[in-house]
DNA sequence: CTGAAAGCGCTAACAT
DNA sequence: ATGTTAGCGCTTTCAG
């Protein structure tokens, strides 16, 4: 048997090196006022017991976890996952390692997550929080010491920075510019209305059909084929059938557009497409699919940021408590391809 | 000051409940052999000051983390990303946290996620290896005695337990089809040829085309869309100019259809087209893509279930030991649509 | 049913 | 330059 079962220890690592605890310890922090020669004998006999120290003793001695929790609603969807990838690149950067944990959009797994985290006492928490209105999630989170970072989307009522982006900027902008081209009848297809992005990006559809005295005509429950193609059916067969539809989600959008390609229906001449959220194969469909695009790897990346920044702070400014409520907004973009008539010059 | 800025202890709430630790850890433990008063008062305790038991300290006494470290190459690849996923729910079920790091497929960097995870003495380890022949991994991997499980690529030489797909007779089966569509001249595009998965899937094409007694192309650095705009205009110009492609990775499909696309050539028509991977948009393109498709979300809940597995049975069978080298390999699955030359019936 | 006390692996005074 | 020692918060015998 050469794999030892139990892990090695700084004692052992002492005795064997015939050292104290504290050269051992020293040792492992950098070596600050040790003799080389000790420090030789002791790296070897680190090295012969495959000793590496744990990481629990030392968080039971007060230092930080060096860990950040990261509660999103799913890591295989792609917005998520992207924002995952960025934001541990800075945690990494940090010396940190991140913990993620998925909700489904599920308020009770997201609470179990986030209480999971405390026990593991992550020194920070990156969050994209099911609900807005959630008042037991913001309480909890209002009793906690850990900072707190929300993604993507806000807890209403509570202080807490958060990073997000402009979506009903975004939306706005790509009903005007849809209503530029000259499209009256404009319809909106989306699902899971319950969101808080989804519910931005609404108003900003709203705002702008009803500024340019236009009739919004929403659909909140376009979530898959099937239910895209109830729609669009029911759409195209009244009278005021939509000359433009805009999507206000990813799958929504890939939805629609199939349904119509499946029918025949010519993108953009008998119908134009806007879809909120740019995905991979946008520029290859043909017709390409113009977007709103969010700045996504940011997000994440900001949100890391910004909880870092208040990790430090707050060990430097103890007594201040300047409760520095930052409140990051991003913009979109409006990416301008094919599917909502532009580019047929 | 309502928060708290350290958290409760145990010994707090004792003191708060008046009674005495060993109380409080019944309570938090299921509450066996405690009074219902007793427990009650304690309970309020707990409430009153958001005691949450700190993990370290348990672990320090011996118990297991809960947690389960996760080594990828990427959380922004669909791929990983779903592994990530359904891990993850795995994971969950057995009441631990996944804490993820990833590679960019560095060597080094994985080197560094391991030690990162053993110092968080991770109860188990899921990797996918950036190298097979990584000796330096290897050699660290087998010195811990932490159960580990790798993903979609095995260690060479190790005994570790592996979950992988048969890359090779995917990519068999792939050109086979190709063949029997009657194309002659098939050629071969890839990236990353310096990966195992890739490498399995080279020798599956290549053994394909010379049992068919047909010459292999293969060219293995079409990674985006400028070279695969290089590679198809050098291979179109001559005078064997492929009828067929097969790409072997998800980019390179892509970035190869896109560049078709662009120039006008018709598929499946002029070239036919077969993916390994699938992919979300696959199926909406036109022509729709054909393509290999892995059991992805299989491959993360075959590992994770593994890996649970040995954790529980290392516990059982103590003395015995008898080194279960399990290796799951799963199957790929041929997905006909358009670009290959099917359904023109 | 309940409490006192030992100790898990480590760091940080405080000696020497 | 190096060793001694007291805990960090928890579980767990072992006695009441």
């Amino acid at each position: 048997m050469k794999t030892r079962n139990k892990h090695a220890t700084l004692n052992e690592v002492a005795r064997a090196a015939g050292v104290g605890t504290t050269t051992v310890s020293r040792v492992i922090n950098g070596g600050q006022r040790v003799d080389p020669e000790t420090m030789a004998r002791v790296q070897r006999a680190i090295e012969t017991l495959g000793y590496m120290p744990s990481q629990a003793a030392r968080i039971l001695k007060g230092d930080r976890t060096r860990a950040i929790g990261l509660v999103i609603p799913s890591i295989a969807d792609p917005f998520f996952s992207s924002c995952a990838e960025a934001a541990q690149a800075i945690v990494r950067a940090n010396d940190s390692v991140l913990i993620v944990l998925t909700t489904q959009n599920d308020p009770k797994e997201e609470l179990e997550a986030v209480n999971m985290l405390m026990r593991h006492r992550v020194d920070g928490l990156i969050i994209a929080p099911c609900n807005a209105e959630d008042d037991v999630l913001a309480r909890m989170l209002g009793r906690i010491s850990t900072p707190v970072v929300t993604l993507d989307r806000p807890i209403e009522g509570s202080k807490i920075p958060s990073v997000v982006v402009d979506n009903f900027a975004g939306a706005k902008l790509a009903t005007e510019h849809l209503i530029e081209h000259g499209y009256r009848r404009i319809a909106c297809l989306t699902g899971e209305p319950h969101l808080y992005t989804i519910q931005e990006r609404m108003r900003g559809y709203t705002g702008a059909m009803q500024s340019a005295g236009l009739k919004p005509a929403l659909s909140v429950d376009v979530e898959d084929h099937v239910s895209a193609e109830k729609c669009l059916l029911n759409l195209m067969k009244k009278a005021g059938s939509p000359q433009a539809v805009l999507t206000l989600k990813n799958i929504t959008t890939v939805a629609v557009f199939e349904t119509l390609q499946k029918h025949g229906v010519k993108v953009p001449e008998t119908v134009a497409l806007l879809g909120y959220d740019d995905f991979q194969m946008a520029e290859a469909l043909r017709p390409s699919i113009s977007v709103i695009r969010q700045p996504i790897e940011e997000i994440g990346h900001a949100a890391a940021e910004l909880l870092f920044e208040r990790l430090l702070n707050q060990g430097a400014s103890k007594g201040g408590g300047s409760l520095q409520r930052r409140q990051v907004v991003l913009a979109t973009r409006l990416v301008l391809r094919n599917s909502c008539g532009c580019g047929r010059a």
